[in-house]
DNA sequence: AATTAATGTGTAAAATTTACGCATTGATAT
DNA sequence: ATATCAATGCGTAAATTTTACACATTAATT
Protein backbone atom coordinates (compact mmCIF):
# COMPACT_ATOMS: atom_id res chain seq x y z
CA UNK A 1 0.00 0.00 0.00
CA UNK A 2 1.63 3.17 -1.24
CA UNK A 3 1.18 6.45 0.36
CA UNK A 4 -0.52 9.53 -1.37
CA UNK A 5 2.65 11.86 -1.63
CA UNK A 6 1.85 15.83 -1.23
CA UNK A 7 -1.71 14.61 0.52
CA UNK A 8 -1.45 18.08 2.59
CA UNK A 9 -2.12 21.18 0.75
CA UNK A 10 -2.35 24.76 2.58
CA UNK A 11 -3.20 28.26 0.68
CA UNK A 12 0.19 29.78 2.04
CA UNK A 13 3.39 27.80 2.96
CA UNK A 14 3.64 26.21 6.43
CA UNK A 15 6.78 25.44 7.93
CA UNK A 16 7.20 21.87 9.48
CA UNK A 17 7.49 22.03 12.94
CA UNK A 18 9.26 19.46 15.45
CA UNK A 19 9.49 19.04 19.15
CA UNK A 20 13.54 18.40 20.37
CA UNK A 21 13.96 17.46 24.09
CA UNK A 22 17.29 18.34 25.83
CA UNK A 23 16.90 15.80 28.56
CA UNK A 24 19.47 16.26 31.64
CA UNK A 25 20.31 13.35 33.47
CA UNK A 26 22.38 13.37 37.17
CA UNK A 27 23.92 10.19 37.76
CA UNK A 28 24.68 11.21 41.70
CA UNK A 29 28.28 13.16 39.87
CA UNK A 30 27.96 14.59 36.56
CA UNK A 31 25.63 16.25 34.71
CA UNK A 32 24.56 14.30 31.71
CA UNK A 33 22.85 14.86 28.66
CA UNK A 34 20.14 12.49 26.58
CA UNK A 35 21.84 11.76 22.54
CA UNK A 36 20.82 9.39 20.34
CA UNK A 37 22.56 7.88 16.82
CA UNK A 38 20.65 8.97 14.05
CA UNK A 39 19.42 6.25 11.26
CA UNK A 40 18.86 7.90 8.72
CA UNK A 41 19.65 11.05 6.50
CA UNK A 42 19.82 13.83 7.00
CA UNK A 43 23.05 13.58 9.32
CA UNK A 44 22.72 9.83 9.39
CA UNK A 45 24.76 8.53 12.07
CA UNK A 46 25.42 11.37 13.80
CA UNK A 47 24.41 11.95 17.04
CA UNK A 48 21.55 14.40 17.99
CA UNK A 49 19.20 15.28 19.89
CA UNK A 50 15.78 13.22 20.46
CA UNK A 51 13.05 14.66 18.65
CA UNK A 52 9.83 14.71 16.37
CA UNK A 53 7.21 16.52 14.16
CA UNK A 54 4.94 17.92 15.77
CA UNK A 55 1.45 15.77 14.99
CA UNK A 56 -2.17 18.28 14.26
CA UNK A 57 -3.78 17.80 17.08
CA UNK A 58 -1.13 17.43 20.05
CA UNK A 59 -0.23 20.13 21.98
CA UNK A 60 3.43 21.04 22.12
CA UNK A 61 3.52 19.84 25.39
CA UNK A 62 2.07 16.29 24.27
CA UNK A 63 4.50 15.91 21.45
CA UNK A 64 7.47 16.54 23.94
CA UNK A 65 5.93 14.02 26.19
CA UNK A 66 5.77 11.78 23.07
CA UNK A 67 9.30 12.22 22.11
CA UNK A 68 10.53 10.98 25.21
CA UNK A 69 8.09 8.06 25.67
CA UNK A 70 8.71 6.80 22.00
CA UNK A 71 12.43 7.45 21.54
CA UNK A 72 13.82 6.93 24.77
CA UNK A 73 11.19 5.08 27.10
CA UNK A 74 10.91 7.91 29.68
CA UNK A 75 7.64 9.24 30.72
CA UNK A 76 6.22 11.00 33.60
CA UNK A 77 9.06 14.16 33.74
CA UNK A 78 8.71 17.75 34.22
CA UNK A 79 9.36 19.45 30.92
CA UNK A 80 9.61 22.81 30.23
CA UNK A 81 9.57 24.58 27.18
CA UNK A 82 13.18 26.14 26.32
CA UNK A 83 12.99 28.16 23.08
CA UNK A 84 11.77 27.84 19.80
CA UNK A 85 14.71 28.05 16.67
CA UNK A 86 13.59 29.12 13.58
CA UNK A 87 16.56 29.70 11.49
CA UNK A 88 15.42 29.27 7.59
CA UNK A 89 18.38 26.74 6.79
CA UNK A 90 18.76 25.24 10.05
CA UNK A 91 17.28 21.71 8.23
CA UNK A 92 18.50 21.09 4.48
CA UNK A 93 15.54 19.44 3.92
CA UNK A 94 13.08 22.29 4.38
CA UNK A 95 11.72 24.77 6.56
CA UNK A 96 11.98 23.19 10.02
CA UNK A 97 11.31 25.37 13.24
CA UNK A 98 12.00 23.30 16.49
CA UNK A 99 10.51 24.29 19.39
CA UNK A 100 12.73 22.74 21.65
CA UNK A 101 11.80 21.58 25.82
CA UNK A 102 14.01 20.44 28.26
CA UNK A 103 14.24 18.17 31.29
CA UNK A 104 15.97 16.76 34.11
CA UNK A 105 15.77 13.51 35.92
CA UNK A 106 18.42 11.05 37.58
CA UNK A 107 19.80 8.42 34.66
CA UNK A 108 19.63 5.73 37.33
CA UNK A 109 16.08 5.80 37.30
CA UNK A 110 15.40 4.93 33.41
CA UNK A 111 16.64 2.28 31.07
CA UNK A 112 17.41 3.94 28.01
CA UNK A 113 15.95 1.96 25.11
CA UNK A 114 17.04 3.16 21.38
CA UNK A 115 13.88 3.79 19.12
CA UNK A 116 13.02 2.90 15.60
CA UNK A 117 14.63 5.47 13.86
CA UNK A 118 17.69 5.27 16.46
CA UNK A 119 21.23 3.38 16.06
CA UNK A 120 22.43 4.16 19.45
CA UNK A 121 20.96 6.19 22.54
CA UNK A 122 23.62 7.41 25.44
CA UNK A 123 23.96 9.73 27.95
CA UNK A 124 26.63 12.04 27.49
CA UNK A 125 28.78 14.22 29.74
CA UNK A 126 27.89 17.94 29.21
CA UNK A 127 31.37 18.40 29.45
CA UNK A 128 31.96 15.96 26.17
CA UNK A 129 29.78 16.52 23.63
CA UNK A 130 30.21 15.19 20.13
CA UNK A 131 29.33 17.08 16.95
CA UNK A 132 25.44 17.15 16.58
CA UNK A 133 23.16 17.26 13.72
CA UNK A 134 21.52 20.36 12.49
CA UNK A 135 21.61 23.25 15.22
CA UNK A 136 21.75 20.76 18.04
CA UNK A 137 24.76 21.80 19.39
CA UNK A 138 23.68 25.40 19.49
CA UNK A 139 20.35 24.33 21.13
CA UNK A 140 21.78 22.16 23.81
CA UNK A 141 24.05 25.69 24.50
CA UNK A 142 21.19 27.24 25.55
CA UNK A 143 19.44 24.52 27.05
CA UNK A 144 23.08 24.54 29.82
CA UNK A 145 22.88 28.26 30.18
CA UNK A 146 19.23 28.07 30.88
CA UNK A 147 19.41 25.04 33.11
CA UNK A 148 22.30 27.05 35.23
CA UNK A 149 20.40 30.52 35.43
CA UNK A 150 17.49 28.40 36.64
CA UNK A 151 18.90 26.83 39.25
CA UNK A 152 19.79 29.79 41.04
CA UNK A 153 16.25 30.85 41.79
CA UNK A 154 14.12 27.64 41.10
CA UNK A 155 13.29 24.46 42.57
CA UNK A 156 14.33 22.82 39.25
CA UNK A 157 16.66 20.31 41.29
CA UNK A 158 12.98 18.67 43.33
CA UNK A 159 11.29 18.33 40.22
CA UNK A 160 13.63 15.68 39.27
CA UNK A 161 14.72 14.58 42.63
CA UNK A 162 11.15 12.53 42.59
CA UNK A 163 10.71 10.82 45.78
CA UNK A 164 13.59 11.54 48.31
CA UNK A 165 17.00 12.75 48.40
CA UNK A 166 19.78 13.35 51.03
CA UNK A 167 21.17 16.96 51.32
CA UNK A 168 24.60 15.77 50.57
CA UNK A 169 23.24 14.40 46.93
CA UNK A 170 21.32 17.72 46.09
CA UNK A 171 24.13 19.33 46.65
CA UNK A 172 26.14 17.34 43.89
CA UNK A 173 23.38 18.16 41.51
CA UNK A 174 23.50 21.64 42.24
CA UNK A 175 27.44 21.36 42.36
CA UNK A 176 27.13 19.52 38.98
CA UNK A 177 24.92 22.02 36.91
CA UNK A 178 27.28 24.91 38.44
CA UNK A 179 30.67 23.66 37.79
CA UNK A 180 31.57 24.51 41.07
CA UNK A 181 32.09 23.42 44.41
CA UNK A 182 29.67 24.86 47.23
CA UNK A 183 30.30 24.79 50.89
CA UNK A 184 27.95 22.09 52.76
CA UNK A 185 27.25 23.77 56.02
CA UNK A 186 26.18 27.37 54.12
CA UNK A 187 24.01 25.13 51.53
CA UNK A 188 22.30 22.92 53.98
CA UNK A 189 21.45 26.14 56.60
CA UNK A 190 20.18 28.10 53.30
CA UNK A 191 18.42 25.06 51.42
CA UNK A 192 16.52 24.47 55.03
CA UNK A 193 15.57 27.94 55.73
CA UNK A 194 13.42 28.15 52.89
CA UNK A 195 11.65 25.50 54.42
CA UNK A 196 10.44 23.49 50.66
CA UNK A 197 12.01 20.55 52.19
CA UNK A 198 10.42 17.91 54.68
CA UNK A 199 13.08 15.39 56.54
CA UNK A 200 12.01 11.78 56.22
CA UNK A 201 12.22 9.80 59.13
CA UNK A 202 14.30 7.06 56.94
CA UNK A 203 18.49 7.35 56.72
CA UNK A 204 20.57 5.88 53.85
CA UNK A 205 21.61 2.26 54.36
CA UNK A 206 24.80 0.62 53.68
CA UNK A 207 26.76 3.69 53.19
CA UNK A 208 30.78 3.09 55.36
CA UNK A 209 30.03 6.47 57.05
CA UNK A 210 27.49 8.36 58.83
CA UNK A 211 24.30 7.55 56.78
CA UNK A 212 22.68 11.08 55.94
CA UNK A 213 18.66 12.01 56.41
CA UNK A 214 16.46 11.61 53.26
CA UNK A 215 14.52 14.23 52.57
CA UNK A 216 11.55 15.64 50.13
CA UNK A 217 10.46 18.17 48.34
CA UNK A 218 7.28 19.98 50.21
CA UNK A 219 5.47 21.16 47.04
CA UNK A 220 2.79 22.79 48.63
CA UNK A 221 4.64 24.81 50.69
CA UNK A 222 6.51 25.80 47.81
CA UNK A 223 3.47 27.18 46.33
CA UNK A 224 2.22 29.06 49.11
CA UNK A 225 5.28 30.77 49.05
CA UNK A 226 5.21 32.03 45.18
CA UNK A 227 1.52 32.64 45.59
CA UNK A 228 2.72 35.30 48.19
CA UNK A 229 5.33 36.16 45.91
CA UNK A 230 8.51 35.26 47.44
CA UNK A 231 11.42 35.53 45.52
CA UNK A 232 13.71 32.02 46.26
CA UNK A 233 17.21 32.67 45.43
CA UNK A 234 18.44 28.69 45.73
CA UNK A 235 22.25 29.24 45.47
CA UNK B 1 -5.35 38.04 -11.42
CA UNK B 2 -6.02 35.18 -9.24
CA UNK B 3 -4.16 33.50 -7.07
CA UNK B 4 -3.84 29.47 -6.95
CA UNK B 5 -5.05 28.27 -3.70
CA UNK B 6 -3.62 25.55 -1.74
CA UNK B 7 -0.67 25.84 -3.59
CA UNK B 8 1.55 24.80 -1.14
CA UNK B 9 1.58 20.65 -0.93
CA UNK B 10 3.34 18.73 1.47
CA UNK B 11 3.48 15.04 2.53
CA UNK B 12 2.60 15.53 6.05
CA UNK B 13 0.58 18.19 7.79
CA UNK B 14 2.17 21.44 8.55
CA UNK B 15 0.99 23.79 11.05
CA UNK B 16 0.50 27.54 9.76
CA UNK B 17 3.01 29.60 12.38
CA UNK B 18 2.76 32.90 13.07
CA UNK B 19 4.90 35.58 15.32
CA UNK B 20 2.47 38.02 17.80
CA UNK B 21 4.30 40.65 19.40
CA UNK B 22 3.98 41.96 22.59
CA UNK B 23 5.47 45.57 22.86
CA UNK B 24 5.70 47.27 26.52
CA UNK B 25 5.57 51.10 26.08
CA UNK B 26 6.61 53.22 28.95
CA UNK B 27 5.40 56.78 29.09
CA UNK B 28 7.04 58.06 32.38
CA UNK B 29 4.56 57.03 34.98
CA UNK B 30 3.13 53.52 33.88
CA UNK B 31 3.24 50.55 32.00
CA UNK B 32 1.32 49.95 28.72
CA UNK B 33 1.22 47.29 26.10
CA UNK B 34 0.53 47.83 22.36
CA UNK B 35 -3.18 46.59 20.91
CA UNK B 36 -4.55 46.32 17.86
CA UNK B 37 -8.48 46.16 16.69
CA UNK B 38 -8.65 43.62 14.18
CA UNK B 39 -10.23 44.74 11.02
CA UNK B 40 -10.94 40.84 9.47
CA UNK B 41 -12.05 37.67 11.32
CA UNK B 42 -12.09 35.75 12.97
CA UNK B 43 -12.34 37.97 16.03
CA UNK B 44 -12.75 40.97 13.93
CA UNK B 45 -13.22 44.40 16.24
CA UNK B 46 -11.35 42.83 18.89
CA UNK B 47 -8.25 43.79 20.43
CA UNK B 48 -5.36 41.85 19.65
CA UNK B 49 -1.63 41.43 19.96
CA UNK B 50 0.32 42.32 16.33
CA UNK B 51 1.28 39.28 14.48
CA UNK B 52 1.82 38.00 11.35
CA UNK B 53 2.52 34.41 9.71
CA UNK B 54 5.90 33.37 9.01
CA UNK B 55 7.29 34.04 5.52
CA UNK B 56 8.82 31.32 3.97
CA UNK B 57 12.42 32.47 3.91
CA UNK B 58 12.67 34.67 7.41
CA UNK B 59 13.45 34.11 10.35
CA UNK B 60 11.65 34.64 13.84
CA UNK B 61 13.68 37.23 14.95
CA UNK B 62 13.39 39.03 11.41
CA UNK B 63 9.25 38.28 11.64
CA UNK B 64 8.75 39.80 15.03
CA UNK B 65 10.79 42.88 13.25
CA UNK B 66 8.32 42.63 10.18
CA UNK B 67 5.52 42.44 12.10
CA UNK B 68 6.34 45.80 14.00
CA UNK B 69 7.19 47.84 10.75
CA UNK B 70 4.43 46.69 8.94
CA UNK B 71 1.68 46.99 11.65
CA UNK B 72 2.80 49.15 13.93
CA UNK B 73 5.51 51.70 12.37
CA UNK B 74 7.94 50.51 15.42
CA UNK B 75 11.86 49.62 14.21
CA UNK B 76 14.82 49.28 16.02
CA UNK B 77 13.64 48.19 19.04
CA UNK B 78 15.11 45.10 20.96
CA UNK B 79 13.04 42.08 21.02
CA UNK B 80 13.50 38.97 22.71
CA UNK B 81 11.79 35.58 21.92
CA UNK B 82 9.12 34.99 24.91
CA UNK B 83 7.14 31.44 24.71
CA UNK B 84 6.02 29.76 21.71
CA UNK B 85 2.08 28.39 22.57
CA UNK B 86 0.72 25.91 20.53
CA UNK B 87 -2.42 24.64 21.56
CA UNK B 88 -4.06 22.71 19.14
CA UNK B 89 -7.46 24.79 19.50
CA UNK B 90 -6.39 28.30 19.62
CA UNK B 91 -7.07 29.52 15.96
CA UNK B 92 -10.99 28.45 15.14
CA UNK B 93 -9.65 28.64 11.53
CA UNK B 94 -7.03 25.86 11.08
CA UNK B 95 -3.91 24.75 13.60
CA UNK B 96 -1.90 27.77 14.50
CA UNK B 97 1.53 27.89 16.30
CA UNK B 98 2.65 31.20 17.60
CA UNK B 99 5.95 32.40 18.42
CA UNK B 100 5.36 35.45 21.06
CA UNK B 101 8.04 37.84 21.17
CA UNK B 102 8.17 40.86 23.48
CA UNK B 103 9.95 44.65 23.30
CA UNK B 104 9.92 47.77 25.78
CA UNK B 105 9.97 51.46 24.32
CA UNK B 106 9.52 54.93 25.40
CA UNK B 107 5.64 55.30 23.91
CA UNK B 108 6.79 58.94 23.13
CA UNK B 109 9.29 57.83 20.96
CA UNK B 110 6.86 56.22 18.18
CA UNK B 111 4.18 57.30 16.40
CA UNK B 112 1.53 54.21 16.03
CA UNK B 113 0.01 54.16 12.49
CA UNK B 114 -2.79 51.05 12.36
CA UNK B 115 -1.57 49.10 9.68
CA UNK B 116 -3.76 47.78 7.02
CA UNK B 117 -5.39 44.78 8.70
CA UNK B 118 -6.17 47.07 11.84
CA UNK B 119 -9.28 48.80 12.52
CA UNK B 120 -7.08 50.86 15.57
CA UNK B 121 -3.76 50.55 17.25
CA UNK B 122 -3.22 52.06 20.76
CA UNK B 123 -1.44 52.07 23.70
CA UNK B 124 -3.49 50.15 26.98
CA UNK B 125 -2.21 50.47 30.67
CA UNK B 126 -1.23 47.25 32.02
CA UNK B 127 -3.33 47.34 34.60
CA UNK B 128 -6.86 47.75 32.20
CA UNK B 129 -6.73 44.91 29.18
CA UNK B 130 -10.03 44.89 27.24
CA UNK B 131 -11.04 40.98 26.14
CA UNK B 132 -8.59 40.08 23.59
CA UNK B 133 -9.04 37.85 20.71
CA UNK B 134 -7.71 34.05 20.54
CA UNK B 135 -5.26 33.22 23.65
CA UNK B 136 -3.84 36.78 23.64
CA UNK B 137 -5.13 37.34 27.24
CA UNK B 138 -2.96 34.50 27.88
CA UNK B 139 0.23 35.35 26.34
CA UNK B 140 -0.12 38.66 27.51
CA UNK B 141 -0.20 37.56 30.80
CA UNK B 142 2.99 35.26 30.44
CA UNK B 143 4.83 38.61 29.10
CA UNK B 144 4.02 40.89 32.14
CA UNK B 145 5.45 37.57 33.99
CA UNK B 146 8.46 37.41 32.46
CA UNK B 147 9.28 41.29 32.07
CA UNK B 148 8.53 41.75 35.97
CA UNK B 149 10.49 38.55 36.81
CA UNK B 150 13.63 39.94 34.11
CA UNK B 151 13.87 43.42 35.54
CA UNK B 152 15.50 42.15 38.62
CA UNK B 153 18.27 40.65 37.27
CA UNK B 154 19.01 42.28 33.53
CA UNK B 155 19.07 45.46 32.25
CA UNK B 156 15.74 45.37 29.80
CA UNK B 157 15.32 48.59 30.64
CA UNK B 158 18.07 49.74 29.45
CA UNK B 159 17.06 48.11 26.20
CA UNK B 160 14.51 50.49 26.00
CA UNK B 161 15.87 54.06 27.48
CA UNK B 162 17.63 54.21 23.59
CA UNK B 163 20.19 57.19 24.44
CA UNK B 164 19.93 58.99 27.85
CA UNK B 165 17.69 58.69 30.64
CA UNK B 166 18.28 60.38 34.37
CA UNK B 167 17.85 57.91 37.64
CA UNK B 168 14.37 59.32 38.56
CA UNK B 169 13.05 58.20 35.31
CA UNK B 170 15.07 55.03 35.31
CA UNK B 171 13.55 54.55 38.76
CA UNK B 172 9.75 55.30 37.67
CA UNK B 173 10.42 52.37 34.87
CA UNK B 174 10.73 50.10 37.49
CA UNK B 175 8.20 50.78 39.97
CA UNK B 176 5.95 50.44 37.00
CA UNK B 177 7.46 47.44 35.76
CA UNK B 178 7.30 45.78 39.23
CA UNK B 179 4.39 47.80 40.65
CA UNK B 180 5.47 48.79 43.93
CA UNK B 181 7.82 51.71 45.13
CA UNK B 182 11.18 51.60 45.52
CA UNK B 183 13.95 53.28 47.80
CA UNK B 184 14.87 56.40 45.66
CA UNK B 185 18.67 56.92 47.80
CA UNK B 186 19.19 53.18 48.03
CA UNK B 187 17.99 52.05 44.50
CA UNK B 188 20.27 54.79 42.96
CA UNK B 189 23.17 53.53 45.22
CA UNK B 190 22.70 49.97 43.40
CA UNK B 191 22.08 50.97 40.08
CA UNK B 192 25.31 52.94 40.51
CA UNK B 193 27.56 50.38 41.90
CA UNK B 194 26.94 48.29 38.79
CA UNK B 195 29.17 50.53 36.93
CA UNK B 196 27.21 49.66 34.28
CA UNK B 197 25.97 53.70 33.77
CA UNK B 198 27.82 56.18 32.40
CA UNK B 199 26.60 59.44 33.41
CA UNK B 200 26.89 61.85 30.84
CA UNK B 201 27.53 65.81 31.27
CA UNK B 202 24.21 67.35 30.01
CA UNK B 203 20.99 67.97 33.08
CA UNK B 204 17.79 67.74 32.42
CA UNK B 205 16.30 71.33 31.10
CA UNK B 206 12.84 73.71 31.89
CA UNK B 207 12.11 71.31 35.09
CA UNK B 208 10.43 73.12 38.16
CA UNK B 209 13.08 71.70 40.69
CA UNK B 210 16.42 70.36 40.45
CA UNK B 211 17.82 69.19 37.54
CA UNK B 212 18.69 65.75 37.21
CA UNK B 213 22.01 64.40 35.34
CA UNK B 214 21.55 62.14 32.35
CA UNK B 215 22.87 58.89 31.72
CA UNK B 216 23.63 56.02 29.24
CA UNK B 217 23.75 52.43 29.60
CA UNK B 218 27.33 51.02 29.13
CA UNK B 219 27.25 48.23 26.90
CA UNK B 220 30.87 47.71 27.20
CA UNK B 221 30.91 47.49 30.42
CA UNK B 222 27.70 45.24 31.04
CA UNK B 223 29.53 42.57 28.04
CA UNK B 224 32.29 42.44 30.28
CA UNK B 225 30.88 41.83 33.56
CA UNK B 226 28.80 39.23 31.90
CA UNK B 227 31.31 37.26 30.44
CA UNK B 228 33.32 37.36 34.02
CA UNK B 229 30.08 35.72 35.11
CA UNK B 230 29.16 38.29 37.54
CA UNK B 231 25.38 37.85 37.98
CA UNK B 232 23.66 41.30 38.74
CA UNK B 233 21.09 41.72 40.85
CA UNK B 234 19.50 44.68 39.71
CA UNK B 235 16.21 45.47 42.10
C1' DA C 1 37.38 -1.52 69.76
C1' DA C 2 39.79 1.44 66.67
C1' DT C 3 39.67 3.41 62.07
C1' DT C 4 37.72 5.70 58.16
C1' DA C 5 34.88 8.79 55.72
C1' DA C 6 31.23 11.34 55.52
C1' DT C 7 27.18 13.88 57.93
C1' DG C 8 25.32 17.51 61.05
C1' DT C 9 25.57 21.88 63.80
C1' DG C 10 27.29 26.66 65.60
C1' DT C 11 29.51 31.07 65.57
C1' DA C 12 32.15 35.24 64.37
C1' DA C 13 33.51 38.38 60.66
C1' DA C 14 32.42 40.50 56.35
C1' DA C 15 29.38 42.20 53.06
C1' DT C 16 25.02 43.75 51.63
C1' DT C 17 20.53 45.69 52.21
C1' DT C 18 17.45 48.72 54.42
C1' DA C 19 15.81 52.89 56.56
C1' DC C 20 16.20 57.58 56.92
C1' DG C 21 17.89 63.08 57.32
C1' DC C 22 19.51 66.88 55.29
C1' DA C 23 21.68 69.97 51.98
C1' DT C 24 21.30 71.41 47.03
C1' DT C 25 19.36 73.21 42.83
C1' DG C 26 16.31 75.02 38.97
C1' DA C 27 12.20 77.13 37.96
C1' DT C 28 8.23 79.83 39.61
C1' DA C 29 5.70 83.04 42.40
C1' DT C 30 5.94 87.17 45.29
C1' DA D 1 15.74 90.20 43.65
C1' DT D 2 14.16 86.92 46.96
C1' DA D 3 11.48 83.40 48.91
C1' DT D 4 9.12 79.19 47.86
C1' DC D 5 8.42 74.75 45.96
C1' DA D 6 9.58 70.26 44.49
C1' DA D 7 12.57 67.05 43.36
C1' DT D 8 17.67 65.58 43.06
C1' DG D 9 21.97 64.03 45.25
C1' DC D 10 24.66 62.15 49.00
C1' DG D 11 25.88 59.88 53.66
C1' DT D 12 25.42 57.04 57.69
C1' DA D 13 23.75 53.73 61.23
C1' DA D 14 21.12 49.53 62.04
C1' DA D 15 19.53 45.18 60.45
C1' DT D 16 20.03 41.33 57.72
C1' DT D 17 22.38 38.09 54.89
C1' DT D 18 26.39 35.82 53.29
C1' DT D 19 30.75 33.82 53.97
C1' DA D 20 34.38 31.29 56.24
C1' DC D 21 35.62 27.94 59.11
C1' DA D 22 36.12 23.84 63.46
C1' DC D 23 34.57 20.16 65.83
C1' DA D 24 31.51 16.48 67.37
C1' DT D 25 28.78 12.47 65.51
C1' DT D 26 27.75 8.12 63.22
C1' DA D 27 27.60 3.79 60.07
C1' DA D 28 30.34 0.50 58.15
C1' DT D 29 34.91 -1.77 58.01
C1' DT D 30 39.24 -3.56 59.83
Amino acid sequence: MKKAKYKYQYQYPHPAVTVDCIIFGFDGQNLKVMLIQRKSEPFSKMWALPGAFVDETESLDSCAERVLMKECNISGVYLEQLFTFGNPSRDPRERVISVAYMGLVKTADFELIAGNDELQIEWRDVEEIPDLAFDHQQILQTAIDRIRGKIRYQPIGFELMNAKFTLPQLQQLYEAILGKLLDRRNFRKKLLSMQILKQLPEKQQNVAHKAAFYYEFDRERYEVLMKEGIYLELV
